[in-house]
DNA sequence: CCGATCACGTA
DNA sequence: AACGTACGTGATCGAA
């Protein structure tokens, strides 16, 4: 038998919405409702085990019932901002289920469900009706039930005519009576004032219809029911032909059409991800659709020995390494995938296979990756130079959206609708438990990876060139990655001995601060715990608490400066805090992952990770080696060239951020300045404060300088206040006063967020871009927080884009000229080389030359570039 | 053996 | 009501 069912698409939004606290994905997307309605879903689909299943919604704002009243639903509230939003999502959602869903001008989704109802139950089909609005009950029959939600979402009660009969004592086409004598105060239906629902059901049973109760008024009881009657007779009527439900809407569907049945689970699991229902995903992934995903077969080949025939190009190319850490990994075995076949080679028969080095090394021979770096790295350690890097599907993941937490070849393949893979801890394990599986496992899923790589090229291209992001891929980042690669391996040299020599001074003076704190506290504790910190200084000690975490006191640094002069102990906790650091972050850190053969670092740079283009480094952070104070400065007088009297070679942009900005904003003040090489900050003070050049305070300077880095990240009067340590009142003043003398920064900003808002997203200067759905969002401080990146993400990431050029540029230089100097590292606005003593000169000009001209601004770029024996000394 | 939290280093 | 942008690492703590 067949068996319908019609949901109220409308309705169960509405009470997903408000049945549940506002969720939403990472993106700041809202998803309750999309949540809600989804969970109902399975739990019909589960349940009912439906034959054919629609979803009506309601279309535009007016519909037929307007004409007969003009005040039909009126005095609704207006839909939520963060629930309409939802409903493309909910759209989505059900194409992805292959589940028909219509709307209809001029008619609402009950108007919908009732024709097909009455449609379907012509042809005896079982129906089942699933909705909020107790209006429905109206179609209730032999053949129909209808399933209103009562508490929640999943909460539901089936009515059937007996079900009715002991709730209301009625028949199901007696609702629209009750409802014309009752009215409905949501839909605006006035009834018959004063008659609510006893009332009205009294009447229905005595009379039957609003009718028979207007024709035999004179055997109403009461008389002011029965004034109120013929007051309100026509009135009467009308509410009930509002609520009476049209049922021969005129569709252009078959109910054959509304079959419920086949559809694409990768896709639903695909949206699931999207919006982040973890629970969903589990149940969806590791239930049907896993096992299904098992038995679809893809052919290859294990290599034994190396043939031409296996090294076509272009090829998909996986070289695979379970450390995280690539640096002097094993590789644990290769996989091709190109217009000839599909092949696993095992890593020995590649490496020592000749034909398949020179082909890994050959320009010409194209092949694609997922993390090309990787790839090149892990390469270069056994001595092969992998060239011809054609395609990187992890830049490209990363460009086309930077948000998106993994770039892992199953997330990319889920989310770009390609074949989907096990993940790799799914086949290797995660944390201890990590390990290669029998080779033919690690073949299929070497395979599989290099086929989604090969099939998702062509499109990962279009998408980029659609953005106009192609050039940016193919001549920036890509490129970059191989000059990255090289930095990775060539590693920075450090003087070991060095630095261990200051670990020690360090940790006599720790002891001994630890000696005087704990003598001051008059108890033993643990320094290192906020918590056990917190209760000497605030409760055996009495200080004053200054700020709250939400596991306890703050013990921040902040709150302990206002606390220095209150207790002597305070001085030396800052103190035992800093040096602590020093030694177990930078002494202890870098010692451990410094080689002990060569005495280098080689540090990884992310270069698809950060949200605004810059890059990110790890095992160890190279971009965070202390220099604003003294005694820690030191720490980069272990930092020194690889080679017997080369020397380390710093170069700095500098203002390039607020250089930026003056471009981006096109602020002739701002640009004359730069064009000037005025102190900018100077400038600003100038400019805020309305005096010249010579009566700048140092504090006035200071303060213009604390509004210069406000306005780079994004200004806010508190976030400048806490900085400047003045009242939020004080703050605001500021920025006035700061964007009155700098007009066309304060249009940016306003710009820059409306456009954001019109587009989606933000870009920089060579079309990296940032999606910022939050941006509409109804939450204070998620929406302020999306505008602030709105405001700096521009102009961070069009640094970045230029010193990233910069890069590429550079390399080719030094390969060009053939060079000996080495790029090391890159720190956000700073390149760091080593450099023979030689090509000193030579690289003082080269380098600041090649970064001031990455790009063309409205201003100049200026460089600051300096040389000494280590890189403390480079200053 | 992990994940969360705090604290703190850089641009 | 709670907040300046972008990151990574180490220590602690409480749970698996």
């Amino acid at each position: 038998m067949k068996k319908l069912i019609l949901i109220d698409g409308n309705s169960i939004a509405y009470r997903a919405f408000f049945a549940l606290p506002l969720l939403n994905n990472d993106k700041g997307v809202y998803t309750n409702a999309v949540y809600g309605f989804t969970t109902m879903l399975l739990k019909i689909i589960q349940e009912e085990k439906p034959s054919h299943m629609l979803v009506a919604f309601d279309a535009g704002k007016t519909t037929f019932r307007h004409k007969t009243y003009e005040e039909y639903k009126g005095g609704r509230q207006k839909t939520p901002p963060e629930l309409s939003e939802q409903f493309p999502l909910i759209r989505e959602l059900l194409d992805a289920f292959n589940i028909k869903r219509f709307e209809l001008d001029n008619y609402e989704a009950d108007d919908i469900i009732g024709t097909l109802s009455k449609e379907a139950e012509k042809e005896k089909w079982e129906v089942k009706v699933v909705s909020g609005d107790k209006d429905l009950l109206q179609l209730v029959s032999d053949y129909v039930t209808v399933v209103l939600t009562k508490k929640g979402i999943t909460n539901v009660e089936s009515y059937d005519e007996a079900l009715i009969d002991e709730k209301y004592g009625i028949k199901p086409n007696q609702i629209i009576d009750m409802k014309g004598l009752m009215g409905d105060s949501s839909d605006n239906i006035p009834g018959v004032p004063g008659v609510g629902e006893k009332t009205a059901l009294k009447l229905l049973k005595q009379f039957g219809t609003i009718e028979n109760v207007l024709d035999s008024v004179d055997d109403v009881s009461g008389k002011k029911l029965k004034e109120k009657l013929i007051e309100n007779k026509e009135q009467a009527l009308m509410s009930k032909e509002l609520a009476t439900i049209f049922t021969e809407v005129p569709y252009n569907l078959t109910l054959d059409e509304l079959k419920f049945g086949e559809y694409d689970e990768e896709k639903v699991v695909s949206l699931f991800k999207e919006l982040e229902f973890k629970s969903l995903v589990d149940q969806f992934d590791t239930g049907v659709s896993a096992a299904e995903k098992e038995l679809e077969e893809l052919s290859f080949d294990v290599v034994e020995e190396v043939k031409e025939e296996h090294l076509a190009t272009p090829a998909a190319m996986v070289v695979e390494v379970l450390d995280e850490n690539y640096h002097q990994a094993d590789i644990a075995g290769f996989a091709l995938v190109h217009e000839k076949g599909r092949y696993f080679i095992p890593t020995e028969t590649a490496l020592r296979s000749d034909l398949f080095v020179e082909w890994a090394k050959d320009e010409t021979k194209k092949k694609w990756l997922l993390d090309a770096k990787r790839g090149v790295v892990v390469l270069g350690w056994k001595d092969v130079l992998l060239d011809g890097v054609d395609f990187d599907l992890l830049m490209a993941s990363y460009l086309l959206d930077p948000s998106h937490s993994s770039h892992d070849l199953s997330d990319i393949a889920t989310r770009k609708g390609a074949k989907s893979i096990q993940a790799d801890e799914a086949v290797y394990g995660k944390g201890a438990k990590r390990k290669v599986p029998e080779t033919g496992v690690l073949a299929e899923h070497l395979v599989r990876k290099a086929n989604v790589i090969y099939e998702l090229k062509e499109q990962m291209e279009e998408e980029l060139k659609k953005n106009e992001q192609f050039k940016l891929f193919k001549d920036l980042e890509m490129p970059l990655s191989v000059v990255l690669g090289r930095m990775e391996t060539e590693g920075v040299k450090v003087d070991i001995d060095q630095l261990k020599a200051m670990g020690e001074d360090l940790a006599s003076r720790l002891a001994e601060l630890e000696k005087h704190i704990h003598e001051h506290a008059g108890v033993s504790f643990n320094i290192n715990s906020p918590k056990q910190l917190g209760e000497v200084l605030f409760e055996k000690l009495g200080l004053p608490v200054i700020k709250k975490t939400k596991t306890g006191y703050s013990t921040s640094a902040d709150v302990l400066e206002k606390l220095a002069e209150d207790h002597e102990i305070i001085r030396h906790i800052l103190h035992y805090r800093q040096l602590g650091k020093l030694n177990s972050t930078y002494i202890e850190g870098l010692v451990k992952v410094t080689h002990k053969d060569t005495s280098k670092i080689h540090t990884r740079f992310n270069q698809a990770l950060t949200q605004t283009g810059r890059l990110s480094s790890t095992d160890p952070n190279l971009q965070n080696i202390p220099i604003r104070l003294e005694e820690g400065r030191k720490i980069r007088k272990a930092f020194i060239p690889s080679e017997e009297g080369w020397k380390i070679l710093a170069a700095d942009y500098s203002q390039i951020e607020l250089r930026v900005l003056a471009h981006i904003a096109q602020d002739e003040k701002l640009i004359t300045a730069f064009k000037e090489d005025m102190d900018i900050h100077t400038k600003t003070a100038m400019d805020v404060f309305h005096v010249s050049e010579e009566d700048v305070t140092s504090m006035m300077r200071r303060s213009a300088k604390a509004v210069n880095f406000g306005i780079v990240y994004g200004i806010s009067d508190y976030g400048l206040s806490q900085s400047l340590g003045i009242t939020r009142k004080e703050a605001a003043k500021f920025i006035e006063r700061y964007l009155a003398s700098y007009p066309n920064v304060a249009e940016y900003m306003e710009r820059i967020i409306e456009e954001a808002r019109e587009n989606g997203y933000v870009s920089t200067l060579l079309n990296r871009r940032r999606y910022l759905p939050e941006l509409t969002s109804r939450n204070f401080n998620q929406r302020s927080f999306a505008e602030r990146t709105a405001m700096n993400t521009p102009i961070q990431g069009t640094a970045a884009d230029i010193i990233k050029k910069a890069m590429v540029e550079m390399a080719l230089r030094l390969e060009e000229a053939n060079l000996k100097s080495r790029l090391l590292l890159q720190v956000h606005d700073e390149l760091i080389f080593e450099v023979p003593p030689e090509e000193v000169d030579k690289m003082m000009k080269i380098v600041p030359e090649v970064m001031e001209n990455a790009v063309e601004l409205a201003v100049p770029l200026k460089v600051d570039i300096s040389a000494g024996d280590t890189w403390y000394d480079a200053k």
